[in-house]
DNA sequence: TCAGACCACGGT
DNA sequence: ACCGTGGTCTGA
């Protein structure tokens, strides 16, 4: 597997290659020093908002095939502290309470019941003091955190601005509270007043949410659907849509100069007040955790701090204080108080390592190290959790997930993707399912028993299935014992006409006879399957790709029937037949035909420098043997790539789109490089600024910019009038006239790409 | 070298 | 909750 790196500012980027799944993060870290020059301790590592901790697996964080992992460089602490004022203000907290040390006698602590310290240093005016919770502000990504204020210090002599000179009185400006963050408790940053607050938690009404209020904010850079961090927005739109749910946009801030719009807020429910500076406002408030992607790290109790908990508190007694004094077994690393044992100790154990009374005694129970990862229902359940396998199975293609999916047209469309012509080869069934043309990842027949299949694909796997390329013979899935996640086994009972073998019949223009079959007396009339040969259909037939999966065309069920296979129980079988205008890409015009369409076997994204990678890996290990490993692309005779021949009437109607001249022409330029790179650069050139999808009903602002039109009366209703691109001020009266000129275009170059709209 | 074991993912 | 015409690792 393979992933990216990239710096926050993403001025650089890096793949890392020949990683597992199962790779650690401090091995990803390794490598990130090597390619990066960033030292492991000064890396801050993000993934969709959370950090990378050491221990733990990519797959912990669900890091995919051509993720990209964020590198924060951690910055050296700037201020230094002097020393006399080390002993008055910055005092570091100690194990227990008496570390607590109030600076200004007239605030109260918010979380201590300990009664101001009389002997309060001087002059310090601030508003905050030694363990106030608070929000802080993460310089590096804007976010604000749940944070606990350690320690105050003042700004060293030099650092206070020249005109505060005469003021012998310390203010708030020349403070700096050194923090420690709540979920990343090695976390310690040295921050100012501004980037420090009292939690956010009061919550917003959605009545009470007005245009252009501040507000805070849960937002996800990457996946803006899901949960991310917490930020600070202003408000832009607000909207209840038809099916009552509310939509809410804002700019965020993200910090001097840093903005961000439009975001669309996912989690209208939570939205909170920021709190004015200080705590003298009113009654404290519980503190009850925000939510944040992070998921909780003790599953057990949610990390409710006032909740007994035996997993992440002490195992015998379950509170959760006295952690100096608490051992992790080095084996369930589960924690345990010293006075809590039986007996108890009355030091820390010399040894490094240490076992808790069960695991000491029972050595068969063995669990590995780094088992006990983050609870995760899904995850815990999986085999690799609950085996001791040491199987690597993250490394390669098998068990990768999708990492684009297709959504010109919706999962049931029927008949051809556009812009997929028959001849596209794929090297892997992941890549096939991402172009829309064939979903399931691993089965052979995407349909509903409902709504009818979809697409097949042939694979070879029944050998008295019959291929004669224009006609072939397919048969159902089913009536295989696959428990213990088989992919294959002997018919072991009868096949029923149900689920998948249903939705095949389905599509034969016949009635449904689920007893004997039937067959069409019009099969040009069935509904069209996509086919897909795979290359292990070449054990059976002449007509499979040599290598990877190919898209064939169109096919349609002359008629279905019951039959016994060689196992004596029953199959059903299907009698396909090819009514497809484009030629098979065996035949010769097929053949001339992918050659000008420049039709070349597609990797995953990555994959060929991966691979390139590996054999230069393999050659520096073991220099005798010199094979030349399959070099996938041996580009020796350049075929030329035929220009896509955009319709001579669509071409026309391009020319008269004259607001998008500038967009066309660079469209139009992208076709010479053959159909392929043509399509791609269409949906790239018209996705919606709002929803990222290709537009859906366009219209072209006169700042010229596109987008759908429900996504702008969504801004319209808001009582934002500005353009969702560029923010020119189109106005209250503007008029959201689809550009029908565009639309006929898509509609002609995408067929089927409105329906699922 | 190759057959067999076996993992997660996406779809119903 | 269940299923499946992938793809890769392992051990004979």
């Amino acid at each position: 597997m393979w992933i990216h790196v990239r710096t926050m500012d993403g001025k650089r980027s890096e793949q890392i290659d020949g990683i597992s799944k199962l790779t650690k993060i401090e091995d990803i870290r390794e490598i990130v020093e090597d390619k990066f020059g960033v030292i492991q301790k000064a890396q801050r590592l993000f993934f969709r908002g959370k950090q990378l901790e050491n221990g733990y697996k990519l797959f912990d964080y669900d890091v995919c095939l051509n993720d990209i992992i964020q590198l924060v460089e951690r910055k050296p602490i700037l201020a230094e502290v002097p020393e006399n004022s080390s002993e008055k203000t910055g005092q570091t907290l100690s194990d227990t309470d008496s570390g607590i040390e109030s600076i200004d006698p007239n605030l109260k602590a918010n979380n201590s019941n300990k009664p101001n310290a009389e002997e309060s240093s001087s002059n310090l005016c601030s508003l905050y003091k030694i363990n106030d919770l608070v929000d802080a502000q993460d310089t590096d990504t804007g976010a604000w955190f749940e944070a606990k204020i350690k320690t105050i210090q003042q700004k060293k002599a030099s650092a206070i601005d020249s005109s505060n000179k005469e003021n012998t009185e310390i203010n708030d400006m020349t403070i700096l509270y050194c923090v420690q963050f709540d979920d990343y408790e090695d976390e310690e940053r040295q921050l100012e007043i501004n980037q420090i607050r009292p939690r956010a938690r009061k919550l917003l009404e959605w009545n009470d949410i007005n245009i252009e209020d501040k507000v805070m904010v849960n937002y996800n850079m990457d996946k803006h659907n899901q949960r991310g961090f917490w930020y600070d927005g202003i408000v832009l739109q607000k909207k209840i849509r038809r099916n009552k749910s509310k939509e809410l946009v804002v700019r965020l801030l993200l910090g001097p100069g840093k903005e961000l719009e439009p975001c669309t807020i996912v989690f209208v429910e939570e939205i909170f007040v920021i709190e004015k500076p200080g705590f003298e406002s009113g009654p404290v408030l519980p503190d009850v955790k925000r939510k944040t992607e992070k998921e909780p790290d003790c599953g057990h109790c949610n990390d409710n701090p006032r909740r007994k908990c035996k997993e992440c508190g002490c195992n015998v007694c379950g509170e959760k204080k006295d952690f100096d004094k608490t051992l992790l077994c080095d084996e369930c690393n589960l924690p345990f108080h010293t006075f809590c044992l039986d007996p108890p100790l009355d030091s820390l154990p010399e040894e490094d390592d240490w076992f808790c009374p069960l695991c000491r005694h029972d050595n068969s129970k063995i669990i590995e190290a780094g088992e006990r990862l983050k609870e995760n229902k899904k995850k815990s359940k999986m085999k690799s959790s609950t085996s001791e396998t040491q199987r690597d199975w993250g490394k390669g293609m098998a068990c990768v997930g999708r990492s684009k999916i297709c959504t010109i047209v919706p999962s049931n469309h029927v008949g051809p993707i556009p812009g997929v012509p028959v001849g596209t080869l794929w090297k892997f069934r992941v890549q096939v399912s991402e172009a829309g043309v064939h979903r399931p990842h691993v089965s052979g027949i995407h349909g509903k028993e409902s709504e009818g299949a979809f697409s097949i694909v042939l694979a070879g796997g029944y050998e008295d299935d019959e291929d004669n390329g224009d006609e072939f013979t397919y048969t159902g899935s089913g009536g295989r014992d696959l428990s213990g996640n088989k992919r294959t086994a002997e018919q072991s009972c009868d096949q029923v006409l149900t689920k998948s073998n249903m939705a095949i019949a389905r599509t034969c223009h016949v009635k449904v006879d689920a007893k004997n079959g039937a067959e069409s007396s019009d099969w040009k009339k069935s509904r069209p399957i996509r086919v897909v040969r795979n290359y292990k259909g070449a054990k059976h037939s002449e007509y499979a790709p040599e290598e990877g999966n190919r898209y064939d065309g169109l096919y349609k069920v002359v008629k279905y029937w019951p039959d016994k296979g060689k196992s004596g129980f029953i199959v059903w079988r299907y009698l396909f037949r090819r009514d497809d205008p484009e030629p098979s890409p065996w035949t010769k015009s097929g053949k001339k035909r992918s050659k000008t369409l420049g039709i070349t076997m597609q990797y995953p994204d990555g994959y060929l420098e991966n691979q390139a990678q590996k054999n230069a890996n393999e050659d520096s290990s073991t220099k005798r043997k010199r094979s030349d490993v399959e070099s996938p692309k041996k580009s020796s005779k350049k075929a030329k790539i035929m220009s896509y021949q955009i319709d001579g009437n669509i071409k026309k109607l391009i020319m008269k789109d004259i607001k998008n001249k500038l967009l066309w022409e660079e469209g139009l330029q992208s076709a010479k490089d053959g159909q392929q790179k043509f399509f791609e650069k269409l949906q790239d050139l018209f996705a919606c600024v709002c929803c990222q999808d290709l537009v859906f009903q366009p219209i072209t602002t006169t700042c010229n910019h596109n987008m759908c039109k429900g996504c702008l009366q969504r801004s319209f209703k808001a009582e934002v009038y500005s353009c969702p691109v560029c923010r020119f001020e189109l106005g209250s009266g503007y008029s959201l006239d689809v550009n029908d000129g565009l639309r006929e275009i898509l509609v002609h170059l995408l067929p089927g790409y409105e329906n699922g709209r």
